[in-house]
DNA sequence: TGAGCCAACTTGTATATACAACCAAGCCCG
DNA sequence: CGGGCTTGGTTGTATATACAAGTTGGCTCA
């Protein structure tokens, strides 16, 4: 039997991820859970006051307790979209569609995916650029079950990324990061040279614990980077703005 | 005025980190902060239950609390010490220091640091094989008086990240992938093709709040590449094993 | 009308108490 | 000597209660 904390937030949480909270919504105080599950004050605080910690949530003394925004949920999501990240640089971001298709999953990207061969996805390839120049190849394959609009979708105007957290939280994320040469479709794409190393990151994303999406990224070595500041769970604190510093470091 | 259970977490997070306390020693139970520090046992516990959470302390039921493992912190920290790595590939790692010297800071270094240029820093220069392969180009910079008896050390031994970590835990990093051409002399040390990506990762590392070290980590990107696996703060579950899986795919 | 006050509700913290489960060490008894 | 039991210490959870502080909306009174 679990305790009856947790019970009070998996109660939560599934609201939260089957959409019927959404961010901003309201959730029962804390005296609303005392009358409505038979538990004390108290743990209904802690069950809050975890979701709190754990991002779902977001509470205000005096007014109430609501559903956090998932951006600011983790630090794998912050990175997810790479229009947002293009934004906060104050850029324009843009993007072109390649190909966007219904496929049957075979190989490599059935079992990266968890799905037996032969069941459909959706097989997205685009070019995203940055103030008119291009910096990221995505080559993206999408469980179909989860997005059945899939194809109607203008993805110019909103992202892979963020069409699909708005369907459901992404709560789990896998990456690999390497740096190889692209071929040639790749280069022209991405108006490489010849030799010019190629940024690729290899990232699986899961929702409500299974895998929904795989996609290969690949970024131009000269115009692109990958920065991550990390602290551990309790801090959160100290030196702010340095990334702006290592960048101009060139030993 | 902070509150209470804050104010033991603090106690006991500063003897962590001022070293009174080290890994696997036994912190003070519930019970003995009820009576050392005049609070309740839900405060203490809340302390104590919240250190848990955040990774500094592990508590067995019937035994006590304990400082836990700084490896167990964070995947910040576990991906610090290329040595820890090899080694849970199975594969054999060895080390050739090229350089290890007392130099003073100037311009970018010890902006990085944020000491004034002038003032000493260490400068190690280290390649690291797997298998006798060639993997990893380290450079990198220490404070001086972080980590006064530097030169003394033998870091074919025991690598930089690990005699760092004993000193003082390591709180807070911040890191940059890029994908580049390496020079020759790089080139020539890890045995790379002229042509060949080189995979870099610029990485300064905090303790205390204050900058230590900055490193400029060079691989072959042919024969290295970076992995992480990220799940939000609650959760910490679901589907195992699957980076290899990923590995495998060439699209 | 408008300014200020107050009541109701909310979260945040703190205490005292209780019971269950777990662990280790020592003790008793066969 | 050894197996099982007891006992004291520990964590994990749960409740009832209390006070402080923030927010909101309505009400009163000038």
């Amino acid at each position: 039997m679990k305790p009856r904390y947790q019970q009070l937030k998996d109660l939560i949480v599934d609201r939260i991820s089957s959409g019927e909270l959404r961010p901003g919504d309201r959730v029962p105080s804390e005296h609303e859970l005392v009358d409505a599950m038979a538990v004390s004050r108290m743990t209904a605080n802690r069950a809050l006051r975890e979701l709190t910690d754990e991002g779902y949530v977001e509470r205000v003394a005096g007014r109430g307790s609501f559903v956090a925004d998932y951006r600011s949920r983790s630090h794998v999501l912050e990175v997810q979209n790479i229009a947002d990240e293009i934004e906060r640089r104050g850029h324009s971001h843009s993007c072109q569609v390649l190909r966007q298709s219904l496929q049957h999953a075979r190989g490599e990207i059935a079992k990266a995916l968890h799905v037996t061969p032969g069941n459909d996805v959706f097989h997205l390839l685009l070019v995203h650029y940055e103030q008119g120049a291009p910096i990221q190849v995505e080559d993206r394959h999408i469980v179909a079950s989860f997005a059945p609009d899939c194809l109607a979708q203008d993805f110019a105007a909103v992202t892979p990324s963020a069409y699909l957290s708005a369907i459901a939280p992404l709560t789990e994320a896998e990456q690999i990061v390497r740096a190889q040469r692209a071929n040639r479709a790749t280069r022209q794409r991405l108006q490489m040279t010849d030799d010019e190393p190629c940024l690729v990151v290899l990232r699986r994303t899961w929702a409500d614990g299974r895998p929904v999406t795989f996609a290969r990224l690949q970024h131009p070595g000269s115009r692109y980077e990958l920065a991550g500041h990390y602290t551990p769970p309790g801090t959160a604190k100290s030196t702010p703005a340095g990334v702006v510093l290592l960048e101009e470091i060139k030993p």
